[in-house]
Parts: C-alpha cells; sequence; structure tokens
DNA sequence: GTCTATAATCGGATAGAC
DNA sequence: GTCTATCCGATTATAGAC
C-alpha cells in the first residue's frame, strides 16, 4: 500500500516488533488487563519507546485490530473458491480452521472485542462484515432453490462456521487440557475434517 | 448445601447482589478491566462493603466463576436425558443453548477464562470436565459401534456443540449488529433448532 | 454491619537529557 | 530515535468512626 520493495525504516522495523509483542499480550490480558510496561518488555524496548511510536494505549490496540481485521477477510474470500456448496464451505471452513490455527491471538483479540461490545470494531460489522454476510446468504439460498442444500438460514450457518472454526483458537487452552496436550497437526488436520463434514453433512440436501 | 429452608441473612442476601453486580461488570470489561467501584456502583452499596464480603477482587471473581461453573454442569446433565443420540443431542444442544441465551454473562466470563489460560478454573478442567468428557465419549462410540452415527471422534463433536451454542451469548453483539437489532425469541428458537438439525445430520449414520 | 477517609500501589503518559 | 526519571490519575485495599 504505502512500501515499495526498499527501505524497511528503522520506523517500519520497530513498529512490526512492537505490535507482535502488543498482539500477545492484549490477547493474554484483554485491553485493559495489558499494560505498556508488558508490552515494552516483551517487545525488548523501555516503556516511552512504545509511547513514541504509538501516542496512546488505545491507538496501539487499534492497530493491532486492523491487523486482525485484514487476516479475516483474506479467509472469507475462499468462500468464493467454488460456486458448489461442497466446495466453496470445504474450502471456508478449512480456511478459517487455518487462521484459527495459525493466529491464536487475533481470534482470541476478535472475541474479546465482541464480548467487549465492539467498540473498535463496529463500523466494520455495520459496512464490510454485513455486505459479505448479505451477498453470501444470497449465494446460500441460490444454492438452497437449486436443491442443493436444505432450507436453512443462511446467517446460522455463517454462525456455526464461525463459531466452531474461532473456537479452535479461543478454547485451545481447554482443549489442550482435555486431550493432555496441545492437539499436533494430525489431530488438527482430522478436527477440520470431522467439522468440514458435520457440516455439509449437516446442510446438505435430502437427509 | 449449606443453607436450610429458614434464614436469608443479611450477608446471603448481600452476597447475591454483590455477585449479580460482580458477574455484570466482569463479563463487560474481563478480570482485570472491572473495577470494585463499579461493582460496588452496581449493587448500590459503598467500596469498602464490597471488600467487607470479599476481602479482595480475586476472591469475588472466585465465587462468580463458582456459580458459573454450577449452571454448565446442570446444563451438561440434559445429555443424560435419553440413551438415544438423536434424543440425546437434542436435549443437550437446546439446554446449552437455552443457557447462553438466559446467562449470556456467565458464558462470555467463561469464555473469558479460557482466553487467560483458565487461571481459576484449571482445576475443574483436569477433573470435573476431563471425566466429563471420558464418559460421554464412551457413550458415543457406543452410539457409532452401534451404527447409529458416522465414525466421529466424540471430543470434537463436544467441541463443536460447546462453541455454537457458546457463540450466542459470546458474539450476541455481532449477531445483532448483523441482524439489525438483538435476536428475537422466534428468531433464536429457529437458530436453535437448525443447529440441533444440522449437528444430528452431520453426525447420523448413513450420510 | 455500614461507611468515610485515606493509605499504598500501579499504570498511562510526558519531560527532557542524550 | 532512545531512554531515564517522574508526574498524575486511577484503583485496590484498609483504618477506624459510627
Amino acid at each position: 500500500m504505502d512500501k515499495p520493495l526498499t527501505k524497511p525504516s528503522i520506523r517500519e522495523i520497530n513498529e512490526r516488533v512492537i505490535l507482535a509483542a502488543a498482539e500477545s499480550v492484549f490477547a493474554e490480558r484483554g485491553f485493559s488487563g495489558a499494560t505498556m510496561s508488558m508490552i515494552a518488555k516483551r517487545a525488548g524496548s523501555p516503556k516511552a519507546n512504545i509511547h513514541y511510536y504509538f501516542p496512546t494505549k488505545e491507538t496501539l490496540y487499534r492497530a493491532v485490530v486492523a491487523r486482525v481485521l485484514t487476516a479475516w477477510l483474506d479467509a472469507a474470500r475462499s468462500f468464493d473458491a467454488s460456486d458448489d456448496p461442497k466446495e466453496a464451505l470445504t474450502a471456508y471452513i478449512g480456511a478459517k480452521m487455518d487462521l484459527a490455527r495459525e493466529m491464536p491471538l487475533s481470534s482470541q483479540i476478535y472475541a474479546s472485542e465482541m464480548m467487549r461490545g465492539a467498540p473498535v470494531v463496529q463500523d466494520y460489522l455495520e459496512t464490510t462484515l454485513s455486505a459479505w454476510v448479505a451477498e453470501r446468504s444470497g449465494v446460500v439460498r441460490r444454492w438452497i432453490a437449486q436443491g442443493k442444500l436444505k432450507p436453512i438460514e443462511p446467517k446460522y450457518l455463517f454462525f456455526m462456521i464461525w463459531a466452531t472454526t474461532q473456537h479452535y483458537a479461543n478454547a485451545a487452552h481447554e482443549m489442550a487440557t482435555l486431550e493432555g496436550g496441545p492437539l499436533s497437526d494430525e489431530a488438527f488436520e482430522r478436527a477440520k475434517g470431522q467439522v468440514a463434514q458435520t457440516v455439509l453433512f449437516g446442510v446438505a440436501a435430502g437427509g
């Protein structure tokens, strides 16, 4: 967007390091629970330096959330990979599952944001996400009309997919405890497959 | 447990009021974000009084979480309502959905607890919940052996049910924004039915 | 058991030297 | 651009009168 290929300036490098540190602290402790000292320590620079790059705690938080939304929207595109419900849903669920596994911190921040009433992402909910849901709901309804899916309410299907996939990030600790350790790659792939299969059989026409 | 029928003592009454206030504040702001002043104000008594009943913020938080777990376990019992998978799962999903709708604050507190790494409920995860999952996994495997369900991993089924049902509490704000207002009772009942149907068709044998 | 006043601490933010 | 020292408001917790 604003970066050519050359010149990873000092500012850029430092911002990256700070954002990564902030993301992990915000995920663990929530907005209020996170402290600038903690973020500074994890970023490896003195507290005042954090304030030099991000004037206030809220500025920093907003920057972190912005990155989360970008990743979210990228994954959302996989829904459009195919016009066949089986393929589209499998791709979408897979992408969301992978996102939860690869960026668990983002997922937790998003969840916290929602529970706080979306003070920062309200605008995103009302514009980008609403539009996405409206459009894809149309696609789902078309599949229903074509007899490919059961007559379901598309929104509740999306809620279910979001819930289940994000749960693999939000409740990673719970799962790890119940499994006796973090989900292995193999276990995760099995889970991914089962989620996709369950949803597909759950909504496929002719049950 | 420790209360006969008579004598709702002053202590009991006040503790109840304080716990209710604390629950709502902890749900909205998380542990660190909640302040004792906020809780006191919502409970309608001076801050020092809160400390009289609950010496520290953490004591109070633990008491709130204890109530959450009780409600959780009550709902879990509905799984045992029947030995038929269709009935058992429908009852269980319904109970969890109702719980999310009737006690959204508890659900949010539980979710926050998990994201923080379960500092308070770790013991519950390792004992009570682990045992519950182990036992019910056995039941599910029996259903599979009887040809009533697809050969799935029971744990991932439970994860999916927990995720989806809790999502109706945790993401209530997101849903409300997308729906243009809070889910009506009718919409919620439709959602409940669709979730149950999707899961049932999703795991039923012979897809 | 209730409440006002206050102690003690913590955390966000800033000043200003380097 | 970096960092030490510090300010100041907010927050947990307590003392002690009623």
